[in-house]
DNA sequence: CTGACGCTTCGATCGTCATCGAAGCATCCG
DNA sequence: CGGATGCTTCGATGACGATCGAAGCGTCAG
């Protein structure tokens, strides 16, 4: 009644099918349109419109004008992140829409988490970039270490740019699929992109999957080879699972 | 509208406000009654009844018998985690229920999350943890290293009684008020319970308050100095708060 | 047994909100 | 200019669900 944040105002934002629906579209990171949103979410432009302004009013969403059209984004990263958590603590629990999960296993093997990689590969990718300490750091605050730092930028990634950014360069997010870490925050961005420019990945279209091609399927595990865990951590990680 | 876990399910259940209250009331780790969860929220029991049987039927909470009482709680700590997630993100966006904040400067500086040690203190924590390696990991998995073995078990806290348990050992808990991440999982639930039979620590009547005692400020800061992060972590770091 | 307590179930009421038709406003196109 | 497209606003309808009174059921005390 008295303490704490308000987690009812989000709750109920969420709590509406129609308004998960886009949100969940949302996170595929691709700006939509109020009436590609109607589509995914099965109601008409009018009540659409209505969960729209509502979930800008609620901070969620961001619109943004060009010629005629208005595109929807999700507002920030913390959106997503929140959102995949929620996917997360859902699917975990067996609350899925269509019995089976994702029906698709191309979305568990590489999808878009709103900007960065997300399913195995991008668990993956985390992994190997802690294996081989470029990358470190507990709980959600990751950091890049200096060795980490010549890394990306042979890599062909533009760190000064990322970091005048306000926004978190590393930050971990769990993945729902894998139901471990993977990289977000501006690098994993950057990172997505950098696939993406090189045409080692693509979009399908109208999902959030993403398909890697012959050649990015070599360059990718020749970049992030398969992380060897320790002794040391297989120990206790175990026992995660229930 | 397709793929993906149904997020909606979860968000109606926490977007009623009376709902949300009593979550919130369970996050603070007693078992409490379904009339002591009635009066928090502000509600009738038949209300409050009603509530609890939908959120039990979501998988949310847990009832047990006991004489002519039930007693509910958070039904496990993913729950618990998820709550506190939300708050956190509820809290950075300046959603909170009576304008400034957590009134309590207490609560910042320490409480209870659902089991374990939250807040400044839960935060310092994990830090110092972290800097002596006693645990090590990334995301949300965290690992015990061989050398904390010997020093938790040291402290007198039974591991092996714990791995028993099919939880996981560590795991790290996003907290709200820091917004950074502490201690979760039976290993932090087994130092807070340490803390409190030691006496070193007292919980608030009414409230997630924990209250540490003389000797337990300073037997805390000699178990957990402050950790002083290198040079490497802190530079990015900085980059996080926008 | 009786009475008190704790809680659930039933039933009725009421408010809120999602939904959509219709109209209004802006933008682009020719 | 007209017409088409994209979206918002208004208004009415309808449904779901939160709420509480009243009754029912188990438990404990004496």
């Amino acid at each position: 009644m008295k303490e704490g944040p308000d987690i009812a105002l989000i709750g109920s934002l969420i709590g509406d099918p129609a308004r998960a629906n886009m949100l969940t579209a949302l996170t595929g990171g691709k700006a939509l349109t109020a009436t590609e949103l109607a589509g995914t979410a099965g109601i008409t432009l009018q009540t659409a419109s209505s969960h729209l302004s509502k979930l800008e009013a609620g901070g969620l969403i961001t619109q943004r004008k060009q010629g005629r059209h208005r595109y929807f984004t999700l507002a920030d990263d913390d959106v997503g992140l929140m959102i995949e958590g929620l996917m997360g603590f859902a699917a975990y629990r067996g609350f899925t829409r269509h019995r089976t999960g994702p029906k698709d296993p191309a979305l568990r093997k590489a999808r878009v988490c709103y900007n960065h990689l997300a399913g195995d590969y991008g668990v993956r990718m985390l992994d190997s970039l802690v294996a081989e300490e470029v990358i470190t750091g507990v709980g959600d605050k990751l950091h890049l270490t200096p060795s980490g730092e010549d890394r990306m930028t042979t890599l062909g990634i533009d760190l000064p740019a990322l970091t005048r950014l306000r926004r978190p360069l590393c930050r971990a997010c769990l993945d729902w699929s894998e139901r471990r870490s993977h990289l977000a925050g501006s690098l994993g961005q950057a990172l997505l992109t950098l696939f993406l420019d090189k045409g080692w990945a693509k979009r399908e279209p109208d999902s959030r999957a993403i398909r890697f091609t012959g050649t990015g399927e070599t360059e990718f595990a020749k970049l992030f080879p398969l992380a060897v865990p320790s002794a040391v951590k297989r120990h206790h990680e175990d026992t995660v699972e229930a």
